[in-house]
RNA sequence: GGGCCUGUAGCUCAGUUGGUUAGAGCACUGUGUUGAUAACGCAGGGGUCACAGGUUCGAGUCCCGUCAGGCCCA
């Protein structure tokens, strides 16, 4: 007989090297052929709800590291959710409208305008779905457990149904209105563009230098003041409604010599004026800010009818021109929202096709846009209002597709007013819970400033405006109405609209005074897709029975505050008054390890599936738990390589606790914690503090402290101390004695209780440890409930006093390690300790009431009072000295012992072994030992 | 240009209401084991807390500015 036979050593079938990407694969699909989401529900059917509301991605691209992130955290919250207590459903969704998408067609070369609008909706939802089918693959690769086989997908009918339905309650509470609006507008496809459709080429451009004499001076300029301004794009002046100046730039009114009238320029731009206007002598007779010229008026170069408004805004620069801007504010963004500031409209005098309208005046109707140069010139000229003409080359906006030219240009827009409820929502930001808190300021601000919501967009894709005008143009916006179509989508989808005339769309019957003749059109434009997302509230949360609205959880990336949260807030504050959330988590973006953004061009990007395929994705799952979510994120091979070794370290210390409890019954085996050794009690108070901060980190959804607690223990309490003095009772001991049963019954709590406190992060991983625990009940690891926090009475005394003797335990170490640097020992066990204890020191260790020597893991140990110290060193304030270890080693146990051979039928065995392998071993009694 | 945010050891993070020699884990170096072994233990080196001012008896912590980086706008 060997004396290995007669020891317990650890023994496990499970794999110290995880093989994740081979496994996990396998694993997901065992879940799902068990059906692990539902069932977990089922088994929480009467528990309180916890409902995080998925926001939807884009369908549309590859899953990058942002999804990932994204998907991977809200698992870990719900599946932390449902092991507390909660009925935590987790319904996926997709957005699936919008430009993106049309784009693709266009790419794959299909042409808009070759067919009706249904039959390229068609095309665009065919694609949609496709895409949703990829990502829902690939995003269940992340171990993301979800109800993937009912997503909500954006262009579902009962979807398009229910955002109809906010439409028409924010219409029928008078929030949308219609209005003209600039967007960048191509003559050449008669349509709007959005800015992914644009790109810019350098080109050369007339400037436009002239005069517009001052009207109402409000006592401060008078008649023979002329203001002068800059353009590029002379067409405008046709429309030209103001002059914007920058509040607190200072502008001179300029005297030249050789002109009998007074200008106005900036007064940082005054000499090269000078030079370009040809005021070889001058004088500034006087100068004002900006603020102070407000709301003088002018008189239009030609137009009599017309009196322009001078105005302030910051847009304004003194980079070239005069530092005075004309401002026409149908033909551009920054005149039309100071124009609106103000009150002017928003004329437009360019058609679709980029001829000069009627409006232009009869000199320039019915000429291209870009021809009328000379014709303007010429009449500034004839107004002895002209002043300069140059040449600029500048980059300007084209047509991706057609490759010309673009202008801006105001349209029909559709609006939801935000002005009206303003105040509403931003008390209700007020309401909501930020993680991390700054985020509130953020939202608040945004709210605060914005304008109205242009919610129309001139596209083909996306959820149809339902609005019906009357012969005289009168739009229609009745609430009956409005639902008859509701009602019509949830049962025919919206393409329904592009399918039908608009007698077909209204309600059998339908008569309205502004249409005498019973004839009606229909709006042609779709609503911005963030309308879609933004009615997910009523489109899913009240759509489906399993949730809740308002949600607990809205968890996104910080780019939603412009996003998700804010249309999703706007319509569910227009529509009940509430917020449609009672959290908000914003995360930040991953980033290279220089802390630089990713992208393909610097190559720096990485690939969650590329990660699952090489290392396993528990390991971009842990990553995701080590980094500060609430800022921007670094990763790279490197980050993800030292994420790696804390997977291994986890990973084998949950293996070195399932080896050593494999012949551990629970029911049977356990000892009560008042019964437990000394050092096991301790860590059992240990763990159970674990428990406590994790289960809280978890609550405030602070994930990295909920790794750096967990990392910390497993290396610091459990496989530095804990594990490490183990070996000495767990392996030696005799196998069903109360020494090695008390150890194993703290074994076995630890690691129940972390694989469980691992599982949201590291789903995979605590399965598979599951399947070695044949005395738990549960099928899976996931439907088991997270460990509840004990009342230890003295807990905390306990945990002083230890903490007092770990220093202690310190100080031997650095005595040890002095005494194998002197070749005294080799390993541990070959030293005897002698302690020299002040009265205070004597008492702790009495205290402790354990296996002191046990703990310092040597084979020695003496205790004497501090006054009969003798060669002992100093380790920070305790006196130690270390000797080699009298008597022999044993073969067994591998310890130094005096009494070998007290019994003699094991001269190799000390005497408290030779008791256990008789009464354990009694056939070594026959056999003897190798 | 504006709103919000980030910048502590090579890496990822802690640093409570400003108060003794700034901590942890990983990595690194040395070393011990070879009964957690493509593992484990012990010890050690490593930081002018982005930079420059200021408030204070005292600042990683508060204030101002600069630089670098990020999200969203203009």
């Amino acid at each position: 007989m060997k004396y290995k036979d007669t020891l317990n050593l650890g023994k496990t079938k499970f794999p110290m090297r995880g093989s994740l990407p081979k496994t996990e694969p396998e694993r997901q699909a065992k879940w799902y052929a068990n059906d692990l989401y539902h069932e977990r529900l089922t088994q929480n059917e009467t528990k309180p709800h916890f409902n995080l509301h998925d926001g939807p991605p884009y369908a549309n691209g590859n899953i990058h590291l942002g999804h990932a992130l994204n998907k991977i955290s809200k698992d870990i919250i719900v599946r932390y959710k449902n092991m507390t207590g909660f009925y935590a459903p987790y319904v996926p969704g997709w957005d699936t409208h919008g430009l993106p998408i049309e784009q693709q067609l266009t790419k794959a070369g299909h042409d808009r305008k070759s067919m009706p609008k249904y039959a390229w909706r068609n095309l665009a939802r065919d694609f949609a779905l496709e895409q949703v089918k990829k990502q829902r693959q690939d995003f269940k690769r992340l171990g993301v457990l979800a109800d993937w086989d009912k997503p909500y997908i954006t262009l579902q009918p009962e979807f398009e149904a229910a955002q109809i339905r906010v439409f028409g309650d924010m219409a029928d509470k008078g929030y949308i209105f219609k209005g003209a609006k600039p967007v960048y507008w191509s003559w050449s496809s008669e349509s709007a563009l959005a800015e992914a459709e644009i790109e810019y080429h350098d080109i050369e451009s007339t400037s436009l230098f002239y005069a517009n004499r001052v009207k109402d001076g409000k006592g401060i300029l008078d008649n023979n003041t002329y203001l002068i301004v800059w353009t590029t794009t002379p067409f405008t002046i046709t429309a030209s409604r103001g002059i914007t100046l920058g509040p607190d730039f200072e502008y001179a009114v300029v005297q030249p010599a050789n002109d009998d009238r007074k200008f106005v320029v900036a007064a940082g731009l005054l000499a090269e004026s000078a030079e370009r206007f040809g005021w070889n002598d001058y004088e500034v007779v006087a100068t004002h800010l900006g603020k102070e010229l407000d709301r003088i008026t002018a008189q239009h170069p030609w137009d009599q009818n017309v009196e322009e408004l001078v105005m302030n805004a910051d847009h304004v620069t003194l980079d070239s021109g005069t530092g005075l801007v004309h401002t026409a504010p149908g033909f551009g963004e920054d005149d039309y929202n100071v124009g609106k500031a103000y009150g002017l409209p928003a004329d437009v005098t360019v058609d679709a096709k980029g001829f000069m309208t009627s409006e232009a005046g009869p000199d320039l109707e019915g000429k291209f846009y870009d021809d009328v140069v000379d014709i303007v010139i010429d009449k500034l000229k004839r107004a002895n209002l002209w002043m300069a003409t140059e040449k600029i080359t500048h980059s300007y906006p084209f047509d991706w597709r057609t490759k010309k030219p673009i202008i801006w240009r105001a349209v029909p827009q559709w609006f939801a007013s935000v002005d009206q409820f303003r105040q509403d929502i931003l008390d209700q930001i007020d309401q909501v819970n930020f993680y991390p808190e700054w985020g509130k300021k953020r939202l608040y601000n945004m709210i605060r400033d914005r304008g109205d919501w242009v919610i129309s967009r001139q596209r083909v894709w996306g959820v149809p405006l339902p609005i019906f005008y009357a012969e005289d143009g009168t739009a229609i916006l009745d609430r009956d109405i409005i639902e008859h179509i509701a009602q019509l989508f949830e049962k025919h989808g919206s393409n329904y609209w592009f399918e039908h005339s608009a007698q077909e769309l209204l309600p059998e019957g339908y008569t309205n005074e502004h249409s005498p003749n019973g004839e009606f059109t229909k709006e042609e434009d779709i609503m911005d897709v963030w309308f879609d997302s933004g009615s997910s509230w009523n489109g899913v949360l009240n759509t489906r029975s399993e949730l809740d609205y308002p949600a607990d959880v809205y968890l996104e990336g910080s780019d939603q505050y412009r996003g998700w949260f804010n249309s999703s807030l706007i319509t569910s504050v227009a529509v009940n008054g509430v917020a449609p959330y009672k959290n908000v988590i914003s995360q930040g973006f991953t980033m290279d390890q220089n802390g630089n953004k990713m992208s393909k061009s610097l190559g720096n990007t990485i690939s969650p599936l590329e990660v699952a395929d090489k290392m396993g994705i528990e390991i971009l799952r842990l990553w995701t738990v080590t980094v500060d979510t609430s800022a921007d994120m670094p990763v790279s091979n490197d980050i993800l390589k030292q994420v790696s070794e804390s997977y291994r370290k986890i990973r084998n210390t949950l293996r070195f606790l399932l080896a050593n409890t494999t012949d551990f019954n629970p029911e049977t085996d356990s000892v009560a914690y008042d019964d437990l050794a000394a050092h096991d009690q301790y860590f059992y108070t240990l763990l159970n503090e674990l428990v406590k901060d994790v289960r809280q980190a978890y609550d405030t959804y602070q994930f990295k402290a909920v790794f750096n607690r967990l990392i910390n223990f497993i290396n610091v309490d459990l496989s530095a101390f804990y594990l490490d003095i183990a070996k000495d009772v767990v392996y030696v001991e005799a196998p069903t004695g109360h020494v090695r049963r008390s150890m194993q019954t703290v074994f076995y709590k630890t690691l129940l209780d972390l694989v469980k406190l691992l599982l949201p992060i590291l789903p995979h991983t605590a399965e598979e440890v599951w399947e070695y625990l044949p005395h738990e009940n549960e099928a899976f690891a996931y439907l088991a409930d997270m460990p509840e926090v004990e009342n230890l009475t003295g807990a905390e005394e306990l945990l002083a006093r230890w903490h007092q003797f770990m220093k202690l335990r310190d100080s031997v170490n650095k005595a040890l390690e002095q005494a194998r640097v002197n070749e005294l020992i080799g390993k541990n066990s070959e030293a005897a300790l002698t302690l020299f204890v002040t009265d205070e020191q004597e008492a702790l260790l009495n205290s402790l009431n354990a296996d002191v020597r046990l703990i310092l893991m040597t084979s020695q140990l003496h205790v004497y009072p501090a006054n009969q110290a003798e060669n002992a060193t100093d380790y920070d304030g305790f006196l130690i000295n270390v000797a080699h270890a009298k008597g022999a080693v044993s073969p067994r146990d591998r310890m130094y012992h005096e009494d070998l051979g007290a019994d003699p039928a094991f001269p190799e065995l000390s005497k408290h072994e030779a008791e256990i392998i008789r009464e354990f071993y009694p056939e070594a009694l026959e056999e003897g030992f190798e």
